[in-house]
DNA sequence: GCTGATGATATGTCTATACATAATTGCATT
DNA sequence: AATGCAATTATGTATAGACATATCATCAGC
């Protein structure tokens, strides 16, 4: 297939990665010790370290000082999901894309829903709605808030022609993000907003992201009926 | 907080990473040179290069020779998504856990929905319907396929007391998956079995596995209402 | 002005060595 | 038999040096 030349450690970690993933080394099987890995390949022993510390920060392999390495046990599976800018997403299907500002207010933080985002401790906040179009079509409605105490910037923006997730990313790098994928049926005045009929399943996700422990911003996109679909992929190498 | 002690190539990681996300590196910025950063933290080359290397790998930076190191501009945002056993996720909810078999049929590939599920060159299929309570109420409608080419042990297989997917996990290493998240409504024979209203939406996890790029299984859970959601959390270090 | 060779430079990889750390084994003493 | 100490061993981290490789800047020649 490709033909790049893979360096030692690289090869090392592939050699031992395939034994794992095709069930040759079962889970709980020990692996040579570095120095036999080493005279194995002929190579030094940090060259075989790098590849056994790379296996187990992708969490093949357990290391376990004066026992040596182990197949771990397979745990629960993980994927790697990629959010994509909605522009993007929209503009990937072909569709032109328009974004529309429904509403802005700055208010004080204490509706119950706000403690629910996670801005118990936030005092002052920007409460946007907003819809994104491919086309003509609604494609998401975007419901956020943004901690003021965290980005007073956000104050002087009306987010009128700019939408607040690329304006965010661009003045403030987040650090920590969590993501919640459900799905609801949409409510009359969702369905409204989203051209659809009240009940219509919606795929909705939610962002909640902080910079170094505090809130920045917690968002709801509401994606219509069964248009969207998220896609995550993974593989124990990447 | 926890005074754990750090290694220095940790701490090196840990000072840059902050540089980057609190901004005061912007995307485009160049990074210190490695042999900068070796006088000022008076280690080797070595070591700075190990936490380069790792900030490179979560995407942090970017490396050009010649030229050095970095601020990488945020791209789309990634996130892990971890998915459970959906024993271990029922009884993590306090609710008693309990499997049940609706059919299980061995058949040859050919239908359209196969092909879509990435089993065009299979030839022959096993075809399980099953059911995963929490209590006595539906948790979760499992529809699955299972290339007998890739994995012919499971034609033995009843699935009757254990669920194909413990049963894949300790036969079948695979070495890639897929996971597509969507909503839909229930479709009357779903919603029947889920012992909810026709319509009611749903949240719809398909997940298809490889082997040495042989399909192993497709499978598609679907759960009921808005009860289920998806968590997913990303922090650049990890 | 344009092209191509040359040298400088930063990263990529690897070696041989060293000491630190954690955990297990085995021996010796109580 | 139970306890405690010491030796052993595998991994964790770091060093100083080396050569490879990709790329950019400079300068000579056309």
């Amino acid at each position: 297939m490709s033909g790049e030349p893979l360096s030692l450690h690289q090869r090392i970690l592939g050699d031992i990665g395939a034994k794992i993933v095709s069930g040759a080394w079962p889970p709980g099987h020990r692996i040579p010790f570095e120095h036999e890995l080493t005279e194995q390949y002929g190579c030094s022993r940090m060259t075989v370290n790098k590849a056994l510390t790379q296996l187990a920060k992708a969490g093949l392999i357990e290391r376990r000082k004066r026992s040596g390495s182990f197949v771990a046990r397979p745990r629960s599976q993980a994927a790697v999901l990629e959010i994509h800018d909605i522009r993007a997403e929209v503009e990937a299907l072909g569709a032109p894309y328009r974004y529309e500002r429904l509403s802005r207010t700055i208010r004080s933080a204490g509706k119950p829903v706000d403690e629910a985002a996670g801005f118990a401790d936030a005092t002052r906040l920007v409460d946007i709605v907003c819809l994104h179009f491919a086309g003509e079509a609604p494609f998401c409605l975007e419901e956020r808030l943004i901690s003021l105490d965290t980005v007073p910037e956000a104050e002087q923006e009306p987010f009128e022609t700019i939408a607040p997730g690329p304006w965010l990313i661009g003045h403030v790098p987040w650090s920590a993000a969590e993501h919640t994928i459900r799905a609801l049926a949409a409510d009359k005045p969702t369905a409204k907003r989203l051209g659809v009929d009240a009940g219509t399943p919606c795929l909705a996700v939610e962002r909640r992201t902080w910079t170094g422990g505090r809130p920045v911003t917690h968002v709801r996109l509401t994606y219509p009926g069964t248009s969207h679909a998220l896609v995550a992929r993974f593989t124990p190498e990447g």
